[in-house]
DNA sequence: TTTGCCGTTGCAAAGGATTGCAGCGCCGCT
DNA sequence: AGCGGCGCTGCAATCCTTTGCAACGGCAAA
């Protein structure tokens, strides 16, 4: 971590060598003397307010065009605090290794970008790895953000909750429990695993694994669920750990030797990324998907349609999802309340179940 | 578009009912006059800066922990002119329909957000679609940012060309041309799609295809580069035209009929996303890979590994490029010239040729 | 002619942190 | 005792824009 600091503020502008061009227009005082106006009567221009003379506002955006003149963002958000910044911060607690790139993540991001674009407002990406109790108060009141959505919630639980207490334009995107104070949008996940589990054994499957890593609250819940749908026909589930990373999935359902040996004859894997490995492994054996074995994902990423075969799983509705956030999130920075809200997963059956 | 306003700003503070409460430390001078100190020494304790007495700083900083003080950064980069953070922006020029979340960005958005976070900079993350001609330099010229890398140049070479003109901190990933004046990292897609033609033809095959959409420079590169390296060894391609956005390459595919009927036994994909599809495709209608078509990919994305069967693929190695990218941004940021650089890709054989 | 109002514009005070420079107290040296 | 210097702190200017309020000229109504 080197911090860096700017060695030769400006130097190439110098040395772009601009020494015959004219000076350039700094700031609004530049522009309202090339003008013969008031600073004040610029900024207003500038702004598009009806007090100032069509005429004066035409002449004033002119010179600033022609001069390639922008009023410093940084002065403008200073006086009027609004910063029309929102932070997306991506928590990485129990799962160190998991990247910024986890697709869910990213697609979760990109639907949450668009929305939050929409609304005029720029995104501050933060990935930061919990280490001290305040780095998200760090993040809140650094007052440089109007709002912070949170993209998973990750094992901090009550470093959120300490922030929420204080600070409203918050919401996270994950498990809600009952009495919860700060806003959450996520999906059931315990309904999801109950669905799958019905679905499996419908389809006549009765032994039972759940492939992923029960430490987080949500996969705990999605395992919950597969485990309480399958007992309510009494059929067990084995739990077969695993990480969320991509790049240490493979490894682990190489360790579990018995998921490949017939020993089942479903299972449910925590992620589609997980499911996704879990055909790579199971085709490299020649277990045949879904005749000997059924595998299920949870997510529903748009690459779940191009595995082979295409890739059954319980579908979280991210584009909704994300218009949810955005929505109570912009509720809230302008101070009305804004509750958490729950979603129904639905199965989307496709061909390797 | 609906920009929004706070209707009722600070509203949440007052409804949390802090009127009991000792009222908030909210500035720098607050808490001088609670220590018993002037604002410049409040303000050089939480710097960390040496000219203070150490048993000052030890007060100051306690008090503003027990507060949950929080210098305002908005002022301070003001005072500064340094803004600690880079911004990120995608455009998105011809393929409107490109998500953010196309799994080739992400991945190099998060090796960037890596490597930017670790110099200590915040991540301004921008998506945007370049309707009139100074979109960039309404990015670049905003105050708000210290340096800016693109992730991909769409068809706006040109805009881009104009802004680098007086705006040095400015990195692009992608295609590299002679005469270009600004700064771009990106691999040699030429010599990737000569290396893939040189591949499936010693693999015996002689009926090549390309599948992509050659408006893009870079893919256009790829597809010369696998037209030379078949011509040079007396092979013909056929080119295939076939969209970049996931949701569309499958009807795509399908559209080319004699992709599937034999008619060819090697095809190289613009991307691995669009490799996947073929995949797919090809399975679902029994053609075997690589036994009666060879299918070859480009990006080597995680998930290269994880299809079946595992994906041949031309590497970009984006951790590099983004190291490449991000020291070049703050040399330039630095006023130190930092030149293109192209880097070579190579082959990563698997089992899809 | 006076008064009042309207449409525009200027003035100056924020907004909150940073930093060069001056000042102050104290210690040590002569 | 006087002086220099050191270590620390305070003062005030500065970064640039926004905005409430005052002012001003002109025109219409009285």
């Amino acid at each position: 971590m080197r911090p860096w600091s700017p060695r030769h503020p400006r130097l190439w502008f110098i040395a772009m060598g601009d020494k015959a061009a004219p000076p350039r227009v700094r700031t609004i005082t530049d522009l309202a003397r090339l003008a013969g106006v008031s600073a004040g009567t610029v900024s207003r221009a500038l702004a598009g307010n009806k007090l100032v003379n069509p005429e004066t506002r035409a002449r004033i955006t002119d010179l600033a065009r022609a001069h390639g003149f922008r009023p410093n963002q940084m002065a403008s958000r200073l006086r009027t605090k609004r910063t029309a910044t929102i932070g997306i911060v991506i928590p990485l607690g129990h799962e160190r290794h998991q990247h910024i790139s986890d697709p869910f993540f990213m697609t979760m991001l990109g639907q949450l970008a668009d929305r939050i674009t929409e609304n005029g407002c720029d995104i501050l990406l933060k990935r930061v790895i919990p280490e001290d109790p305040d780095w998200l108060s760090r993040i809140c009141d650094s007052g440089m953000l109007d709002g912070v959505v949170l993209i998973g919630q990750s094992d901090q639980m009550a470093a959120i909750e300490a922030v929420a207490e204080h600070y409203l334009p918050l919401v996270a995107w994950g498990h809600w429990a009952p009495g919860q104070r700060h806003c959450a949008v996520g999906v059931d996940n315990r309904a999801g695993g109950r669905l799958a589990a019905e679905h499996v054994i419908a389809r006549g499957a009765r032994r039972l694994a759940f492939l992923g890593d029960v430490r987080g609250a949500e996969i705990a819940a999605r395992y919950e669920g597969f485990a309480a749908g399958a007992a309510a026909r009494g059929v067990p589930v084995t739990l077969l750990p695993a990480h969320l990373a991509a790049d240490e999935i493979e490894a682990d359902i190489l360790r579990h030797a018995d998921l490949i040996e017939g020993r089942f004859d479903a299972v449910l894997a925590a992620s589609d990324m997980i499911a996704m490995c879990a055909l790579r492994a199971l085709a490299d054996r020649g277990v045949l998907v879904p005749q000997a074995m059924a595998v299920m994902g949870f997510d529903d990423l748009p690459l779940a349609t191009q595995t082979v075969p295409r890739l059954t799983t319980i579908r979280q509705d991210i584009a909704r999802g994300a218009a949810l956030i955005v929505d109570a999130l912009f509720r809230r920075i302008a101070g009305d309340p804004a509750p958490a809200q729950v979603m129904m997963p639905e199965l989307v059956a496709r061909d390797s179940v």
